[in-house]
DNA sequence: TCTTAAATACGAAATCATTCGTAAATAAAT
DNA sequence: ATTTATTTACGAATGATTTCGTATTTAAGA
């Protein structure tokens, strides 16, 4: 059985993870940076020390770990995004649905304005995982 | 346009909801009650007052009204559950999944063990949506 | 009626995440 | 070499949520 790592990001480890995720191994003068091209009109920048610090604590917690072979230390997601993904879907789905996954695709479906080819993608994956159960 | 509740409850009121939702107008000490049997073992067990607390803070923010014609108040959810539910999905799709909802679903639909007749819903919603599609 | 039990109200403590200020260390620039 | 800028470390302030203690009120039971 595939073991899961019970650490559960807050928001804020979550969006330098995104960042990690994307980029690859980073400063945090680059992580901080992508916070704030990223934050949305309105939105307070968010201060480098901020962001150094919140990555000194997903240090602690296994998120990420670091190179310190040069001054400015190499930071790198240590968790994978597959494993954080779907231990916040399952926390979510508890929380907002109820346990019921079935119900969250329905609203996820239906909320948004879904393209015909994403809706192909979506059969064919309904499809290999039919096909995936009968050759079991 | 429906116009949406900006409110986003906390996880707690969230709890507090789907128990308003799931048995209709309570009083505190059957919210409570039921609070403590979903519990999962090894949880503190959550005291009265501190329920009662935070329902009257949801009072105060709209997102429960009361009955306050018995001396023992009645609690009823004053958002619909489809509402928030809206809300939280859209948020957590931004937050874990980079706003894309097909990836949500899919990993959704990947984790669960979906049976086939979850499946055969899902397909018969899929093609409700490309028909609705089509006649517009 | 008098006592006991249950409920409400509310301020304050505890907890957790985030933000900030500043000192110390290190490298780069002049 | 000396100054300037950048980075790290870390403690403390802030802010939000949850928890708790306790006074007060109200109903029910002895």
């Amino acid at each position: 059985m595939s073991k899961i790592n019970p650490i559960q990001p807050t928001e804020s480890e979550l969006a330098i993870l995104q960042i990690l995720w994307a980029l690859g191994p980073c400063p945090v003068r680059e992580v901080n940076d992508q916070l704030n091209a990223r934050r949305k009109p309105g939105q307070k920048e968010v201060g480098y020390t901020t962001t150094l610090k919140i990555m000194q604590l997903m240090l602690n917690k296994g998120l990420v770990d670091r190179n310190t072979d040069t001054r400015t230390h190499i930071y790198r997601a240590a968790v994978a995004e597959q494993a954080i993904r779907k231990n916040l879907l399952n926390r979510f789905v508890k929380t907002a649905f109820r346990g019921s996954a079935m119900d969250l695709v329905m609203q996820a479906l239906g909320n948004e304005d879904a393209s015909q080819e994403e809706l192909n993608e979506l059969k064919a994956f309904i499809k290999r995982i039919e096909e995936d159960r009968k050759n079991k």
